[in-house]
DNA sequence: ACGGTTGTTAGGCC
DNA sequence: AGGCCTAACAACCG
């Protein structure tokens, strides 16, 4: 799940807030008595971490690759690693990995680089990008967690071709103008991502992700890149690897 | 039926 | 110490 999904669910929660916990269990390594019967203060998201705020503690939910969830109904036969119920309804998570936060969330988190955070800032996140090593490729820096916090292998991908630039391109090649406009992207099209969900109509907006063809007629080439080995599709022609 | 995957962390090995 | 690598997760899709 990418960090437009985690938004969704999210809203999709937001009536737990306020709410107490009946009923807490799984088969997370976590201690689930410290929740039975805790008020959530609030529920957030930074990037693709879902964090359901407590007086004393937060518990934070990373659904990985193969997570999902479901919210007031439960998946027959399927063992959730975190069920929580109120009142008025009941959230399941499935394959998520659970943990439970003691430390200050705003400590540990910034909302400036969370791309669908209100507070989230072009600017500072130019900074940042500014501080890392000119080598590494604009592909594996776009899936680093900390900095585009979000951002998944289908966001990366589809920025990477509207900006029209090859993901094997290092930082330091790159024209600022074009960071720029990289970051701005990321933002930009995880809210088309977002918008799309409801509906299920993301692949609809999907140029090269999973694609032969790019939305131009041209091949697209599907290999296996950099120290994130994940799979990058690319448009050799619509996309300028800078060197 | 079975291989690939919308991530990340932990832990082992040099 | 720290960089690099891999396993783990155990589900869904086509």
């Amino acid at each position: 799940m990418e960090g437009p999904s985690l938004f969704l669910l999210r809203e999709e929660t937001k009536q737990f807030a306020g709410k107490r916990v009946l009923e807490a269990k799984g088969y997370a390594k976590i201690d689930f008595s410290l929740l039975q019967n805790k008020v959530v203060q609030d529920i957030r998201t930074w990037g693709k971490h879902y964090l359901i705020l407590f007086p004393q503690f937060t518990v934070r939910v990373h659904f990985g690759l193969f997570g999902n969830y479901r919210v007031d109904e439960h998946k027959a036969g399927k063992n959730a690693s975190m069920h929580l119920r109120f009142s008025n309804g009941e959230l399941n998570c499935y394959i998520a990995h659970i943990k439970i936060i003691e430390e200050e969330i705003s400590d540990i988190y910034d909302w400036r680089l969370d791309m669908l955070s209100e507070k989230w800032n072009a600017a500072y996140v130019k900074k940042v990008v500014s501080q890392q090593p000119a080598g590494i490729y604009i592909g594996d820096l776009l899936l680093n967690p900390d900095i585009f916090s979000g951002v998944g292998n289908i966001i990366r991908n589809e920025v990477l071709y509207r900006c029209g630039v090859h993901p094997a391109s290092p930082l330091g090649k790159l024209p600022s103008d074009k960071i720029t406009a990289i970051i701005k992207d990321t933002h930009k099209y995880s809210l088309e991502f977002l918008h799309a969900l409801p509906s299920h109509t993301v692949g609809k907006t999907w140029t090269v992700y999973n694609k032969k063809l790019c939305p131009k007629g041209h091949t697209v080439i599907k290999s296996v890149m950099g120290k994130t080995k994940r799979n990058v599709f690319i448009c050799k022609v619509c996309q300028k690897k800078y060197k």
